[in-house]
DNA sequence: CGTATGACTTTTA
DNA sequence: GTAAAAGCCATAC
């Protein structure tokens, strides 16, 4: 699932994408942008909201290894865009692993977004979750 | 092929 | 602080 380089760009777009996702340990979280960089372009925020909205557990529970509930967006909030019910779901599986929103649905990013750079330079960090 | 559609981001007011 | 608009680019059709 996620054993493919998320900057191999011959790899199918998705698979990049669930690739960096797998990246970000519990009690982290990271934007879409964030995502995007690692794929090379923070541009391509859209497209990893895009990859995440076919992870649906109805349609692939095979990927449910995957920690797609800890991308959110650049305001440090969970975006809906119409799936109420998932956006719950990612509410809860967050405030479980630590990362708490205050009533305005805003978590801190300063102190739980994610370094993708501090990783690969340095830290060969523990990974809870996986 | 061209057009539409987003789990987005940044800028601007 | 919030809101609207423009830009973005991989897919779907």
């Amino acid at each position: 699932m996620h054993f493919i380089d998320p900057q191999d760009r011959s790899q199918p777009f998705h698979q990049r994408v669930f690739a960096a996702v797998c990246q970000v340990p519990a009690g982290y979280v990271a934007t879409y942008g964030d995502i995007g960089s690692v794929l090379g372009s923070p541009r391509l925020a859209r497209q990893i909201g895009w990859a995440l909205s076919s992870l649906a557990p109805e349609l692939h529970p095979e990927h449910q290894t995957i920690p797609w509930h800890r991308i959110i967006n650049a305001q440090g909030a969970i975006s809906y865009r119409g799936d109420l019910e998932r956006a719950e779901k990612q509410l809860q599986r967050l405030e479980a692993e630590g990362v708490l929103f205050d009533e305005h649905g805003f978590c801190d990013l300063r102190r739980h977004r994610w370094s993708f750079v501090d990783q690969i330079d340095q830290v060969p960090i523990k990974q809870p979750d996986r």
